[in-house]
DNA sequence: CGGTATCCTTGGAGATACTG
DNA sequence: CAGTATCTCCAAGGATACCG
């Protein structure tokens, strides 16, 4: 027995995998986490869901001061890929000028709770990641 | 007050979101998510990772026949990324012809189990997702 | 077997200009 | 203000051929 067997919350890792590891279409080689990072998994979409989540509301260029680097054209595409999940919901005000409000619906909350878990963890083992990389670069001077 | 404030774990939702927007340079935008990101968020990274700790123990033929998609370069490149940052060792044995195994650091491991938090989350709610877009579809139409 | 090295294609994303 | 519409460019990644 070589293989993993972490008991975790009265399921064992194994069936865990498993399941994500599952493809939705014959030979597709998409599973459920592929998908998502398909998704999410951009340059801007996590960025965007964690300033709305801290913000609560925002408009569009109240976004684009928070995340100084990104582009409008990105934002835009970004924001509407977003909506498009039902992860952020749009909110036109007819005024003039233009008044739109973009924030998290539930399911983009229910997301921002699980981004949070995960900067945790980037934070907790950027150190180790850090160091690891330090030794393999000596391992590949050492080399030549 | 407009802000989400949901309580988890003892800690406001606030403070972990700011703690995750946190950046490490100033001005560079960079926070510890992204930084994960741009090293875990690419096509394959995950895919290997998953594969590894349902396997347990692999070698490189047997990972490439596992992730079909795959291409031998994207497999080296991917594997190399992840032996930098300390996710997956490599063990290569002296022996004719070559045996290379590869497997999941305890880093990696406790990776692979965040991966599978994710793709919970991702089955949950692909229903969801889907109805989302859906009715955004129909939205769309009906503006034409 | 387990890779490098090289070439080539594609689409993701920035810059810029225009609009309801 | 909050976007579209183009043009353009670069690098991520596939195909192929070779190597220890």
């Amino acid at each position: 027995m070589e293989r993993t067997n972490i008991e975790y919350q009265g399921v064992s890792m194994e069936k865990k995998i498993e399941k994500v590891l599952e493809e939705k279409e014959e030979g597709s080689g998409a599973c459920a986490l592929h998908e998502f990072l398909n998704h999410f998994g951009d340059k801007w979409s996590m960025l965007i869901v964690l300033h709305l989540g801290h913000a609560g509301k925002l408009r569009f260029n109240e976004l684009k001061k928070r995340i100084q680097l990104i582009s409008q054209r990105m934002l835009t595409v970004t924001l509407r890929s977003l909506e498009m999940d039902g992860l952020v919901s749009r909110k036109v005000y007819a005024e003039i000028p233009p008044r739109v409000e973009y924030q998290l619906t539930p399911l983009g909350k229910s997301l921002l709770e699980l981004m949070t878990v995960f900067g945790e963890w980037a934070n907790q083992h950027a150190d180790e990641i850090m160091e690891a990389r330090k030794q393999f670069q000596k391992r590949q001077k050492a080399k030549k």
